[in-house]
DNA sequence: TAGATTGTTAATCGATTAACAATC
DNA sequence: TAGATTGTTAATCGATTAACAATC
């Protein structure tokens, strides 16, 4: 599996108390990632119902993990827990959050405006947990200069200078299929370093901007085959 | 990893020769589905480009595979290849949109109309794969009985009469976190068989409802990450 | 036929789980 | 202190890859 690649510059600390190399740095799989967010989710619902503490017992049971995999996962990051305790749920929240990179608000342009994009627009959700849509752009110059959720929608063309002066990191992409090389290429060029893809289309990128795809009719095939399954027997 | 229960009912030929015993029926595991459709959306995409063969080799280049897993994958399934040929793309695209049951249309009730249903509800891809949102309802009096995207929001009192007048099986959750439990009782109640999710809710449903989760900005902190995680280089 | 490519078995790799000393 | 729970190592499990006889 994919995985990530933490640690690096001079060695840590504690790496050097434990005699690793350099070069020897920690790899996170992307599947412990993933399951992060999903700590996240629950420990600021524990929040929520006022529960301060919480044990990898607890937290598995919770999400359907066993409390190894709860333990191991959060051990990746540091030593957050409490012996004989828990984990701290307003700690941690902090934490993994600054792990993630959420600690702070992400700007972020919407490229794309059709039907699909204008849907991720309407839906103010993403806010929640720190990304902000300042920005968004389309090829079809009829759809340019037209307002939408209180953003004017500028041409792809000034995709570079929007995120230069904007300070974007992170575009979502949300055209067509047969529009995607050309919204990539854009992209690419504009220096962008993370893009969340929903067109239904393989993406091939220098290594060194972030992929993440959400393919809706995807997770509808998937959801279909279970449903399937489940009335086989 | 969770895994399908695939093979039920009487032993097949197939398995009776290999002399399985009945209970010993095949896995298929989640991860394996789930390439699946993506398989599905490349030979697709190689017919567009009138492509109709192609090898484990190529078809792994391009989705980013080994071509061991891609002849794996695709032979939990049956014996699809041509050995010194490879598969033939309208071929593939029959057998697994049959596997995955996207050879037949799905009718599907959007539960939520809040912000993200409508968004949802405005993204008409969804029916490309053969799923066709018929009907939408809302715990809300106030939204029940507006017109969107020419569907009339129903009163959630009424799934129950919905889903078994239209024949429906799966459900898209899109209501804010707080009003996920009483959803929850008023689908299981209706008598679905799937949901795809999308509330940033750790969902517990009896075992033969089939579940799949998307959180927006789950993905987006993925992404966050994997920036990061490039920037640290 | 020779070349290409499959389906499948065995080998490898990586991720999950169990167990337990250390800690509060 | 006794009880609870962590972080981490070793054991287990499952998924991916390599290799190759069978096939077209």
């Amino acid at each position: 599996m994919a995985a990530y690649n933490i640690a690096s510059g001079p060695a840590s600390k504690f790496q050097r108390a434990l005699n690793k190399p350099d070069t020897e740095s920690t790899k996170i799989p992307k599947a412990v990632v993933s399951r992060l967010s999903l700590y996240l989710r629950e420990m600021q619902q524990l929040l929520r119902e006022n529960i301060a503490t919480i044990s990898s017992t607890k937290l598995g049971k919770r999400l359907g993990f066993t409390a190894s995999q709860v333990r191991k996962d959060l051990a990746y990051f540091g030593q957050f827990g409490y012996p004989g305790i828990g984990y701290k749920c307003e700690e941690m929240v902090a934490e993994i959050r600054k792990i993630l990179g959420t600690d702070r608000v992400w700007p972020v342009v919407l490229v794309g405006c059709g039907n699909l994009g204008q849907a991720l627009l309407g839906y103010r959700g993403f806010s929640t947990q720190g990304f902000q849509v300042i920005a968004a752009v389309d090829v079809d110059q009829s759809v340019v200069g037209q307002k939408i959720e209180g953003l004017t929608i500028k041409h792809i063309d000034e995709l570079t200078h929007l995120v230069e002066s904007l300070g974007i990191r992170v575009a979502i992409l949300a055209v067509p299929a047969k529009a995607v090389e050309a919204a990539v290429e854009h992209i690419v060029a504009s220096g962008i370093s993370g893009i969340l893809n929903f067109a239904p289309v393989t993406l091939s990128l220098p290594r060194n901007i972030g992929l993440v795809e959400v393919d809706l009719a995807r997770e509808l095939e998937q959801l279909a085959f279970s449903v399937l399954q489940n009335a086989e027997r």
